[in-house]
DNA sequence: CGGTTATCGATATGGAATTATCGACTCCAG
DNA sequence: CTGGAGTCGATAATTCCATATCGATAACCG
């Protein structure tokens, strides 16, 4: 028997449901009542299959001819996503992004509060952002025990990770969302979402390089062959030099 | 004939180059001079077979018993991630997220250089945040013809992302890195690559409800069996009063 | 009131990405 | 100098995701 909302859901889907929960709350300030695939992929560059394939990892049922209820289709998917249930966060490091992250209201729409931050810095402990006590790293892990807090955010720099991340599950942590650029070594029950701006930086260095450097033209194709050592022959660096 | 540094590399593959590179470089500081896929594999929680697969697509060649160099691995991830050349690129919105991109200098090591900000708020032009002028958007456009900033960043609420990208494609702007959760529609040449933190947070949303609200246990799958409405029988909505 | 059209839901196909397997090579030990 | 262990590189198998196709259903129109 498959069960509506049931564990198993692809990635890439899961990553769309945001795009067309916006999309669809959206509409619904327009008036927008109903709305079907189709519609939803052509504003959403999206192919009618696929948005009806996502939209049915949330157990949502539509009707031929009309298409989804807009309010229905938004309250499953946030419901499918837990975000009727909101969770407090603790977030570490109150440098440019952990700022940000603090000045994000919309958050608390999407599931999630951050309650408090904590900082090393002696200059920041004690101060306020955007409404958030910043207080010091000390107290982080005693105080997540004593209210309960399952999630941590982690905003400081690559050296520091590792540390705040163990005191975090000294601190009865369950989840953490990382935005340092460290591979975390946690205990196997604590589940660790990495975001790292670099990985994502990469995919677009990559695609740049490609457009204004190495375009895909006949011509540059043979000029890089003639360039690449002979990777048939020796084990010379092929990437030499490039700067 | 096969070309190293091809135009094809999975996605997740191109993700992962970062890593691989953050990993060697922190080797490199330590010493390390020479490194295999069994042991990056068990550092970052990967299994050997896949660090070798991606490490190919960089054309690296490798040594059996021994591995690979490090220096060597971390210019062939460098070189083919472009990371030599660096872009030049205009940053529009300086909301808490833009500043904290403004004041990430580490992004230089990585081929990117942000050479100013714009901004639509008369208190923000005409300031400088972490050495970058902020200027008025109007003058964005020419000026990014004039400079030839093929690159642009764009960090504005949702609303305005769609003017933005507009003025940007007017400027000669060929790809633009998108943090505002919208789906921008621009001419087929230009390149969008979407950053969109709400997509991650939906990802660990799941995650956080599946963890505290619904565990995977027997118990509670009949129990959700039971709530959920005749699926079968009638369209009534299937998440309701969730909150 | 019946035919047409648009949409949903389910299944099938195609392709891509991860994982597994095998042969070849290099270092190290005896 | 020779055998063994460990690693690379390539190919094969599996799994997973995206896309295509088909029947069923409900609104619209004549």
């Amino acid at each position: 028997m498959k069960l509506p909302g049931a564990q198993a859901i692809p990635t890439a889907s899961l990553r769309r449901l945001p795009q067309y929960h916006h999309y669809l709350t959206d509409q619904a300030m327009r008036g927008v009542t109903q709305v079907s695939c189709s519609v939803i992929g052509r504003d959403l560059n999206l192919i009618p299959v696929q948005v009806r394939k996502d939209l049915q990892y949330t157990g949502i049922v539509g009707k031929p001819k009309v298409g989804y209820v807009v309010d229905e289709l938004i309250q499953a998917i946030e419901s499918f996503l837990g975000w009727n249930n909101v969770h407090e966060a603790f977030l570490v490091g109150v440098g440019n992004l952990g700022t940000a992250l603090l000045g994000h209201e919309r958050f608390t729409s999407f599931g999630l509060r951050i309650v408090a931050a904590f900082d090393t810095d002696p200059e920041k402990v004690g101060a306020w952002v955007h409404d958030k006590a910043v207080l010091s790293i000390d107290e982080m892990t005693d105080l997540a025990q004593r209210m309960s807090i399952h999630l941590g955010i982690i905003t400081t720099p690559a050296s520091q990770a590792q540390h705040v991340a163990d005191e975090m599950v000294r601190g009865g942590i369950l989840a953490i969302w990382n935005f340092a650029p460290a591979r975390l070594r946690v205990p196997d029950h604590i589940f660790v979402h990495n975001e790292d701006l670099y990985s994502s930086l990469a995919a677009l260095s990559w695609k740049l390089a490609r457009m204004f450097h190495v375009p895909a033209t006949p011509e540059t194709l043979e000029e890089a062959a003639e360039q690449l050592p002979a990777l048939l022959d020796e084990s010379v660096r092929v990437a030499e030099g490039a700067d």
